[in-house]
DNA sequence: GATAATATACCAACTGGTTGGTACTGCTAT
DNA sequence: ATAGCAGTACCAACCAGTTGGTATATTATC
């Protein structure tokens, strides 16, 4: 074919993503948009019905996209689901190896704290994101507990969205201070707490 | 008086604090600030060389005023460095007591992820201002641990900073949700963390 | 299987409104 | 009276979104 529908509107979508993760979402207009995917300005109000829609078409995209980076992980390997989610924290300190500060965060993270006050349609798309994915680690911090912990008084999705948190507050530090590695930092100390809650739980 | 040059520019950084702290820096006008305060425009540009010069001083007068809070926080009373280290995080708990998400989150936070790459003068006074709280509490962690667990392998200052991170993802994580309770949670793993840590360390 | 009708993809120019910032004037306290 | 403060009017640049139109693709009809 030669429209190419798809094509133009990942592009669309690609541009959304690395502009808004190093500018924000205010700070990214249409025309920078437009200039970065190589697209016209009628073709994307062919495409998205707005600014909005896009971000929201955004978040949905990333969201997919993240996913096939984490399942086709290394961790999934294991046999005992506490190594599961250990090797995911540990992944997710791999992700923050050698990349810049803008391919390092996370699009939801970004956006959700600048217009979550604003933009309830955007806020929400990012919040669904975040959630599918705090799901998929509440199911081996379920199994992992079920198996090593089963008397352990803290809620297995609590924990999992304080990985999230821990992960996305890991963001906010690096980005002030403009160092990937203090991210790392965090991450690591995630991967001990976890250890902490189940060699303590392990120990009565 | 009846020109009240710090009134005037007080009224301008709280309303910078307010408005800024609820749709981001970029999102908030120069004319929504200066209808905010009931100030003029030329008034705000008399005050301010620039908006960014605003959103610069807002920084340091919001590390003005929470180091206020903070100073007069209950927990310096506690003799043990430890109790000292707990009740600083209980006490970021009750601050997400029955307040609004608006309210309760932070203004660096906010600020630098949304403008760290492209605004580098407001993203190093938020950092100064992280950091300077971070140093606060980075003096109850060492002494926590001269006392408590002297051979502990972890550095109190990396301690310091995963605290603030934990607190700053709390809030990205409840804005996402639109909801400030997830934010009392995540700090209460953050805390349950604390005790894990120097718990451990005391037997061995 | 040619043709007409319709739907989709795209484009450049433009619109009304907003932006951060300036120029200039007037007020008020000392 | 003069220096610092506040008010009004204004600007060029930019913003998201619309316009009227063309080019390509798909489908319906014969």
């Amino acid at each position: 074919m030669l429209y190419e529908t798809r094509s133009t509107k990942t592009k669309l979508l690609n541009s959304a993503i690395k502009l808004v993760r190093s500018r924000g979402y205010g700070a990214t207009s249409v025309d920078e948009l437009c200039r970065d995917s190589g697209v016209t300005k009628g073709a994307f109000f062919h495409h998205f019905k707005s600014k909005e829609d896009l971000a929201v078409s955004a978040t949905r995209h990333w969201t997919e996209v993240t996913n096939m980076v984490f399942a086709s992980a290394p961790y999934h390997g294991f046999e005992d689901p506490l190594d599961q989610l250990i090797g995911y924290i540990d992944f997710r300190a791999t992700l923050l190896e050698g990349r810049a500060l803008p391919e390092s965060t996370c699009l939801l993270g970004t956006m959700a704290q600048e217009i979550y006050d604003s933009n309830p349609a955007i806020r929400d798309a990012c919040a669904a994101g975040i959630i599918t994915h705090a799901d998929d680690v509440a199911v081996m911090i379920g199994a992992a507990k079920a198996r090593h912990a089963p008397k352990a008084t803290w809620s297995v999705e609590s924990l999992a969205v304080h990985t999230q948190a821990v992960i996305q507050g890991a963001f906010v530090i690096a980005k002030a201070k403009n160092d990937v590695a203090l991210a790392a930092d965090s991450v690591r100390h995630l991967r001990r707490y976890v250890e902490l809650l189940f060699h303590f739980a392990k120990e009565d």
